[in-house]
DNA sequence: CGAATTGGATACTGATCCGTATCTTACGGA
DNA sequence: TCCGTAAGATACGGATCAGTATCCAATTCG
């Protein structure tokens, strides 16, 4: 309840001119990194529902005008959280390696939870069913989409190079990888281990891909 | 905006005493079943974070007054909703044939979404990472978790029987296929359509529990 | 038929939140 | 050093919504 001391620091403090001086007032990107922090503190920590601009304001050690003065609504200011701290499926340099690509591929969208605390799949629930689902697509053609295609393009590859079986080389078996994540992400904590990611791409992609598994059984 | 028509009928004419007259008042469980529709109805059109009483009361055709007298707070209205609608795996009758019950259980999954209009994990992970997660966790426990459970169990019997290979029979494959269909549910479209969880069935779950298949890459 | 019960309409309170307006104050460049 | 730009505090209007109170009407049961 009471009151909140009016003098409370920031987290951060910045080198400064004067040393002893505390940082009291960040500008330009340094403000930005704390606003997209406090949106993400804000998600996980009151969930997407209970998010409001006053709240992350307050978390952000601003205020509600410095808010509005960058974004005109609360969706427009997550979207853009998201826009730059989402992974870029697209850099990540593909080496022909079979595991190697498709374990970086995977970490690609481990890194979607895990720069976002957590909270990239509540978000794209979050909002399913509505009008005008800005987040909700943005996490997916911003990360998922492009993903799982590239994984099915290093699959192709792969079957091309004879080293996976050729019916291996589909949308399917290339989605497996991507939401064995989102399932962990959304069932068992928000953060998905390395561990895991690995246990992934050795006991559920790569063996979907080998000679020998049965093409089919229906 | 303006008037809503105050005579506005309700959707199902009951059969009451007098044919000729409409019926406008339901009672007891017709009159619950009509409100749990109207949430799974808002949940898919507006979404959990526009969903309020005051449209559900409306798109019911009754009034908040009623709400409140059955439910304390919207939680409870949404949890009560959901352990009416969603499927019970542990009802499945497992005959022993691996196929047929892998692929029951899966459907069980995939009804928990059309028995919810594929809202389910919307409402998975709308309270994400908030102090009370009933809804969330009505969902992961009622459904996912012991259909996961249960298609290990399914697996480790198939094994003892020498069907599959013993590696496979763990729960990260015995995941992998509720996996998919939230991905599909999340991704694509709410309701899982049948093929795909057939697909799912004959191109993810069971290739990887052939013996061939290779069991380690790591 | 008559009484008890339950459904339904409406209005109200208090809280919350979005988005804006206003004013003060710190920073940083020229 | 001075001035422009942007940060930050605060307050406010308007809208929405949860939950409650009150009154009325229909259905069911005795």
């Amino acid at each position: 309840m009471g009151v909140v001391p009016a003098d409370q620091q920031h987290a951060q403090v910045s080198q400064g001119p004067r040393a002893g001086a505390v940082a009291t007032r960040r500008r330009g990107d340094a403000l930005l990194g704390a606003i997209f922090d406090a949106v993400f503190d804000q998600l996980r920590t009151v969930g997407y529902a209970n998010l409001t601009m006053d709240r992350v304001a307050a978390a952000a050690g601003t205020s509600k005008t410095v808010l509005y003065r960058r974004w005109a609504a609360k969706e427009d200011m997550i979207a853009d959280a998201l826009r730059h701290r989402l992974p870029t499926p697209g850099d990540i340099p593909l080496t022909g390696d079979l595991r190697a690509d498709v374990h970086a591929l995977l970490r690609c969208v481990q890194a979607s939870f895990s720069s976002t605390r957590g909270t990239a799949f509540q978000l794209v629930s979050a909002e399913a069913g509505c009008g005008r689902p800005v987040v909700r697509q943005t996490i997916i053609d911003h990360v998922v989409e492009p993903c799982v295609q590239l994984i099915a393009e290093v699959l192709r590859r792969a079957a091309e190079r004879g080293e996976i079986r050729p019916e291996a080389a589909n949308e399917l078996v290339a989605a497996s990888g991507p939401a064995m994540l989102v399932q962990y992400s959304l069932i068992r904590e928000p953060v998905v281990p390395d561990e895991f990611v690995a246990s992934v791409v050795d006991q559920i992609v790569l063996p979907l891909t080998t000679r020998s598994a049965a093409a089919e059984h229906g």
